[in-house]
DNA sequence: TGGCTTGAGTGCCGCAGCGCACAGAGCTTT
DNA sequence: AAAGCTCTGTGCGCTGCGGCACTCAAGCCA
C-alpha cells in the first residue's frame, strides 16, 4: 500500500482537537506506511516517533522469558502509539508491532512534546487515552485468563475488524496464536468452528469477516466493555 | 490496629517530594486505618480520597462477568491509590479493597488535585507511578496467563511481604486463590508443596514467611521484573 | 512441470487446573 | 463441654489446552 491519502480514515484523536491545535500538530506531521510485521518500538526503549494510525494498525505486546508474545492492546485510528509521553516518560512500556499494513501519521517525540505543551487539548485528550489504555490492560488480562479461545477469538476479530476499516485482512492462525497467547492448532479449531457456521472465511491467511452480528453474539462481553470504556472517554 | 503513628513506615511516594511541597501535601493529609476487606472504591466509581498506604495495603481488582475477581496490582507503601487524578479522571479503574490492616494517609480529592497543582514534584511522580503500574498490568497479565499455580503464588507472597513489613500476616487460601484466579484448593496445595519445603507456614489463614530467599528462587521471574520497572522510575 | 514453502486440518498423549464434594482439625460461642 | 463455624486436606472425574507430529492443499519458484 502506497503513501495516498487515506480515503475518508482519520485519526480520531486529532479529529477531536480544535481546528487551530490540529492544524499545528498535523504540520508536525508526515504520512508513512505501516508494513505488517515491522517493530516500530521495542519494550523498555526510547519513543523516537508518536504514531497515529490512519488505516493500518498497531499491537503492543508483552513478552515474558521462554514465551510466545501476548498481545495486550490493540491501536487503530482510534488511537496512537506513544501516549505514554504525556507522562513525561520517552519509553515504550511493550513492544509495538504492525498488524495490519495500511498508513499513519507520525510526528517526532521531541516535536510532539513541544506540541504538548501548547496543546491543552492535546494533553487532555493523551490523558484520557492513557485512562482507557489502562482499562483495557486489565479487561484483557481478566479476559485472556479466565475465557475461552473462541470467544477470544472473536473478540479480537471484531477489534481487528474495527481497526482494519475493511471486511477482510492478511492473518495466519499462527499469527493469531501468538496474539492470544495459545497454539495454533487451538486457534484452527476455533476459526473452523467459526467458519462453519458461517461468520468467517478464511483460507491461507486471508480472513473474511463474513456476519458481523454473529461474531459480536461469539465474542465475551469484552468486547463491548471495552467499547464501552473508549466511549465513556471520547 | 489502631491509628498511632506507625513507626519508621513512611509513604515513598511522599517522602521523595523536596521538603517544601511535602509538608504541605502531608498538612492536607489525615491518619486512617485500613481495614481489611474494606472497599476503597468501585470501579468506574468518583474517588473521593487518595490513600498513602504505611503499614497497610490494598488490592486492586477487575471483576468479569460470573468469576471471581482477579487482582491486577498491589499497593503498599510504595505507591498511592488514586493516582488517575493525574490524568485528570476521578474515575477509578478498578476495584481497591483492603488487603492488610494497617495505617494510610488519605486526602480528599478535591485538595488533591490543587496540591497537583501547586506541586509540580508531586505531579512528576505520579506520572511516574502512572508508568510504572501500566507496565505492572502488562507484567502481571502475562504471568497469570502463561505462569502456574505455585511461582505465582510465591511471588504474590513476596510483594504482600514487601508491603505487610513483618513476616506473618492473615490470608486464607479461599482470599489467595481469589486473587490468583485460581480455585482454593489449587492454592492449598501449592501452598502446602512450599510449606512442606519450608518457605512458609501457615495455620488457619496465618501466614508466616520462613525463608525469603527460597520463596524468590520459587516465584516467577516476574517478582524481579516487576521490581526492577518500579526501581527504574525511582 | 516438479519441488519447495507456507498455511491449515487432524490426531494423540499428557497435564494443570476446574468443579464439586466431603472429611477432619482448630477456634469460637453459648 | 458441646455445638458450630472456618479453614485446610484430599480425592475424583472432567476438560481445555499444551506439546508434538504428521498430512495435505495451495501458492511460489526455478
Amino acid at each position: 500500500m502506497s503513501v495516498k491519502a487515506p480515503l475518508q480514515i482519520f485519526s480520531r484523536l486529532i479529529e477531536g482537537l480544535p481546528s487551530k491545535q490540529r492544524k499545528q500538530l498535523l504540520n508536525g506531521c508526515e504520512p508513512v506506511d505501516l508494513v505488517f510485521g515491522n517493530v516500530l518500538h521495542e519494550a523498555n526503549q526510547p519513543i523516537r516517533h508518536v504514531y497515529f494510525p490512519l488505516s493500518g494498525f498497531v499491537s503492543l505486546v508483552t513478552t515474558l522469558d521462554g514465551h510466545q508474545p501476548l498481545e495486550m492492546g490493540l491501536i487503530g485510528n482510534e488511537g496512537m502509539l506513544g501516549a505514554t509521553l504525556a507522562l513525561g516518560i520517552g519509553q515504550a512500556p511493550m513492544r509495538a508491532v504492525v498488524q495490519g499494513s495500511g498508513s499513519a501519521l507520525r510526528i517526532s517525540s521531541q516535536l510532539f512534546k513541544q506540541e504538548l505543551l501548547s496543546s491543552p487539548a492535546l494533553l487532555r485528550a493523551l490523558k484520557r487515552y492513557l485512562y482507557v489504555v489502562m482499562t483495557q490492560l486489565s479487561q484483557s488480562a481478566a479476559c485472556t485468563h479466565f475465557h475461552e479461545i473462541e470467544p477470544r477469538l472473536a473478540r479480537w476479530l471484531l477489534m481487528t475488524h474495527d481497526r482494519a476499516h475493511a471486511d477482510h485482512f492478511h492473518l495466519t492462525h499462527e499469527y493469531l496464536a501468538d496474539m492470544l497467547g495459545v497454539r495454533r492448532s487451538g486457534v484452527s479449531i476455533a476459526a473452523a468452528a467459526m467458519q462453519a457456521r458461517g461468520l468467517i472465511s478464511y483460507s491461507r491467511g486471508e480472513i473474511h469477516i463474513l456476519n458481523r452480528a454473529g461474531l459480536e453474539l461469539a465474542a465475551c462481553e469484552c468486547y463491548a466493555a471495552l467499547q464501552a470504556d473508549y466511549r465513556a472517554q471520547f
